[in-house]
DNA sequence: TAATATGATGAAAAGGTTTTCAAGAGGGTA
DNA sequence: TACCCTCTTGAAAACCTTTTCATCATATTA
């Protein structure tokens, strides 16, 4: 039978300092180029470093450091497949400065997301970036920001950076397509969690309404979704009411999806029987047929930006003025929108 | 200006003691439940934590444990929904034994799969789970494997855990569902990655064509698939071919996808023109339209018992021998595949 | 030549825990 | 009364680094 079996083999400075019979203070100034080594130890040093193949202990170094060099990204759900495109464009910044990055899953449960915060204390993680989150706490979050750099996306919490995409232009800037397409009963598609950006979404769309004297009929609007197949469910909803929308936003293309699905189990047809839009600009969704109008936001860049932000601040703890960046949006036209039937 | 600057208030097991007029053993003990403490002792102790808020440094208690009670979960990427999905699973394990999950994304770049397991053992992980990986070298998994717990997915490495499930059968099942629609002429569809499990469930493919007393075309069979797009853009090939397939059976649903994208821009129905079947039985994909016929691997289950089992092996270092679990899939025979027009 | 700067190195403290060992206080038994 | 146990606690070592301070040798400057 095959065998893994194990002797913990755990070499030390203290050993490589033998080794190379210099200090454990020499080999640490090579190990870090902290200070000047003359050419001659350092090849030593060096050379027993590689024969005894030995790896520094992040977890000393952090002791002393005061830091784990590693970010936390607190998310509340990752089958919306927005959070896999924003965690890749973080994991690429941070495995490029030498951290490491840690997930959190949350649910959008606030207790979870303080308990995780707390947790990541306790691990000094250098730096939090969280989104969407449901926390309004502000003097519990300021005792986190004592302890840890934080970052918030879509969500606009007191004293912290903030990162977001336009909203609440884009969306306007959708529902004035479809509005310039004729259609005047138009529906709203909500999501199943309760985040700012869905607020923000949502008076983007009632922005777009009253600007053109269109009143705003509640029943055309369903923000909180059911759990399993949110998208499904509700867009199913709308096409019962006996005035049905004659297009439907959603909110995000994750809800845009099932909407699809539940329009084509009606036997409707996308567009000449409804119109779709959407928001998001999801590499996967360039897939869905037909093509789906939607608001572009651009993911990448929101992930990038935020976490080159706070390993900025992580390296430079001294920036205390809140910062807040809002990226536009871009609207683009596809197949899933067209003039209403007469 | 918002300010929100920063005191570093570090309160640590020596304050809590001071504070609680006792010993830091005691208060270390009253921490972990490790050994007795009066009554009393426990009350004041607990008191002052509570008045200071303190919150123990992990990464001192790591350093003396020699682990830092978390898991890494290494993939090659996360745009395909399938890692989204086991991810969630590996999550729920991680966050209730108390572990954190860092993630490392490698573009299956073996130097950049070595060099992240190098870090985790820098980190003191405490167990790295793998999955599709290409590394090879046996030595350096075994010098890994004496630092740190390893368990693979989707790859058979010497002597390492591993969880898989049946592709090869599953394949077969599926193919030899076309074939009994009556399909002779069966294209299959690979991945961007060339890994053991496309090798293996393209193994699958060939049994159910051999079975049958079906030459293999070797037109029919795509591996390397492109970066962008893959399934599109190689579904596209396909139907170009003078004498395309009748059915495509897809390794993945990510590429499924595509391959539905393509069939569709091409002017052509599924499954009436062709027959699309393929592999995963991704949650998301259940919106797909018309729906799947394909072979539901237990992507939770196989997150959850991966998990669960290497941390058993953490908890437990003496398990020497290597454990392998093949999970068994199952055939869902939906609206995508039907007999050939004659 | 004397004073000073620079370069190379080591010793020891600090970072915040857990764990081992030792010891004191009571209670019970012979 | 003398001895042994058990319960509770504290002191100190260990975990593995980085960093500060000090020292010595060599090179530079006045």
């Amino acid at each position: 039978m095959p065998d893994k079996s194990v002797k913990l083999n755990n070499v030390t400075i203290k050993d490589i300092a033998t080794k190379a019979n210099v200090s454990v203070s020499t080999v640490s100034r090579v190990l870090n180029s902290s200070a000047p080594v003359s050419r001659s130890t350092r090849k030593r040093v060096m050379a027993a470093i590689e024969q005894m193949s030995f790896i520094p202990n992040e977890l000393a170094r952090g002791l002393v450091k005061r830091s784990s060099k590693s970010i936390a990204f607190m998310i509340p759900e990752i089958q919306n497949p927005f959070y896999p495109e924003i965690i890749e464009s973080i994991e690429k910044v941070t495995s490029e400065h030498g951290f490491s990055l840690s997930l959190y899953i949350t649910n959008q449960d606030p207790e979870k997301e303080k308990y995780y915060l707390e947790e990541m204390i306790a691990r000094r993680i250098s730096g939090a970036i969280i989104i969407c989150t449901s926390i309004t706490d502000d003097k519990f979050i300021k005792k986190i920001q004592e302890r840890m750099e934080i970052l918030s996306i879509h969500a606009d919490v007191h004293n912290v950076d903030y990162i977001d995409t336009a909203g609440r232009e884009g969306t306007k800037d959708v529902i004035e397509h479809l509005i310039s397409l004729g259609h005047r009963k138009i529906g709203f598609i909500g999501y199943r969690f309760n985040i700012t950006a869905l607020q923000n979404r949502l008076l983007g769309y009632k922005d777009a309404l009253t600007g053109y004297g269109i009143p705003i009929n509640e029943d055309y609007i369903i923000e909180g979704l059911a759990l399993e197949n949110p998208g499904y469910n509700t867009a199913k909803k709308l096409l019962e009411l006996k005035d049905r929308p004659t297009a439907i936003h959603c909110f995000n293309e994750y809800v845009a999806w099932g909407a699809y699905a539940a329009i084509k189990e009606a036997g409707l047809t996308i567009p000449q029987d409804i119109s779709i839009s959407s928001f998001d600009g999801l590499g996967i969704t360039e897939l869905l047929s037909p093509s789906l109008t939607t608001v572009i936001q651009p993911i990448a860049t929101m992930g990038k930006l935020a976490c080159e932000l706070i390993i900025k601040n992580i390296l430079n703890r001294n920036i205390n003025i809140k910062q807040s960046i809002i990226l536009p949006t871009r609207l683009v036209i596809r197949e899933s929108t067209c003039s209403p039937k007469i």
